[in-house]
DNA sequence: CAAACATTAAATGTAAGACATATGAAAATT
DNA sequence: AATTTTCATATGTCTTACATTTAATGTTTG
């Protein structure tokens, strides 16, 4: 694990990728104890700035936590799941907003996954979930609420749905589907009209989960799926004839 | 954007987060050239290996690229879906093992998430993804494989169930569920019997996806997690055993 | 003798200055 | 006009130094 070719490029990439290997394949174990950086220096051969940009490139992946002190030092970190789901929201986040992914392709993706939480999530929910859930509602049919609020109400809901699966897998792998589509609705104008609509299909998909009803939870996110697909097309149409106007 | 508490700790994290806001936000546009190593430490009123450690930390999360000579500097980097993969993959990979997921679980979430691209990919799979699979399939006939290239070859069987949706986020998402349970996978011990069942359930995948039936594409997924669920049970209880026996 | 306090050592965090190297652009030369 | 040379700029790296945190050790005192 800890040679280094002699190609003097990007010595702190090489030496952050052989630590990473030796995590993944198991060499480092969890809480284990890097080298200090003078020692680490040492034996890579190079400054410690060179070994300490290393360090910051997998601290920023969480591989690693240091900690200051006299027995301090990098930590092999046990990256925990609220660590891998805030990663993984930024990573699709920005995946989608730089690659211009259209509203539908991520509508799909979104529901699809989402759907497939569907029948887990209605024999397993607790009580919790489902209070989750109705409380978003409540929130969701509130008069005063801004669209970006109605927007985070929505995603929390969907995660009350998510998490009702329990399983942790599922929830990691879906808090990017979820949480990444926020950016994407956020640019919707919610009326009135399609407030209630939306409320009227949480309502059913609770009542769908409480029932244990899997199938019947299934066809109201497939109704939803419908629903706001047809919202951001009206969006985009509106968009282009303004576009046309100017 | 270019602001910095007092706060003496943690320096560098401070300000990968103040640029990473910057860019999620969309004020850092895709391409975009950052100010020199040496501007940036004199906004910020720290080091230059400071703001390099914060470089480096974003360059980890290919939020940035750099660039040396004249013209060079960081760059806004637009993130691709092949770099977004191999992220989630690592993630994923990595959460798994290091928090005692059980085999049931990353199953359960594995299938689940796949079996939703099953009437996706019944519909849009291509001439070309059909050849890989049957390609693969061909491939995990062979008599002298090893464990380890039956289960490389079965990642690339389900990539190209998975791809067949022709949905860039799905694709992305499942990155992640497929390929972490391939470490869960290789340590199974196949026999030629099993191997033989697995084979014939990817060719009635197969065999559905091309008759465009979602549904019997689903059923044999179904089958599918059904057998490799028992393959895993019977794994853990003879481990389980021979511990007893030491 | 024990508890509170001070000291020390080891480690990370930060700073400053220097040199090496890559690279594009401008200047000089043919 | 094309080619070569030079040069300025920016990142990559090294060296050295100091600051800060933290736990262990040693010391003093009740």
């Amino acid at each position: 694990m800890k040679i280094d070719p002699e190609n003097p490029a990007d010595l702190s990439a090489q030496i952050a990728s052989a630590i990473r290997d030796g995590i993944i394949s198991g060499a480092l174990i969890v809480d284990q104890r890097l080298p200090s950086e003078a020692e680490l220096s040492e034996q890579f051969n190079v400054s410690r700035p060179t070994v300490r940009e290393a360090l910051k490139r997998l601290a920023a992946q969480s591989l690693i936590r240091t900690q200051r002190g006299a027995t301090g030092g990098a930590f092999v970190n046990r990256i925990s799941f609220e660590e891998a789901y805030s990663q993984q929201i930024t990573t699709s986040t920005l995946l989608l907003s730089m690659n211009a992914v259209s509203f539908e392709t991520a509508c799909e993706a979104r529901y699809a996954l989402e759907r497939a939480c569907a029948p887990l999530s209605a024999k397993r929910r607790t009580a919790d979930h489902l209070a989750t859930m109705r409380a978003e509602i409540h929130r969701q049919s509130q008069p005063g609420l801004t669209d970006e609020a109605f927007c985070a109400s929505d995603v929390a809901f969907h995660r009350a749905l998510v998490d009702g699966a329990g399983n942790p897998v599922m929830s990691y792998q879906l808090a990017g589907a979820v949480e990444a589509m926020q950016p994407l609705m956020n640019m919707i104008t919610f009326t009135a009209r399609s407030r209630e609509e939306i409320v009227t299909l949480h309502g059913r998909i609770a009542d769908a989960l409480e029932a244990a009803d899997g199938t019947r939870a299934d066809a109201a996110l497939c109704d939803l799926e419908r629903y706001t697909l047809g919202l951001g097309h009206d969006v985009m149409a509106k968009r282009a004839e303004n576009r046309a106007k100017a």
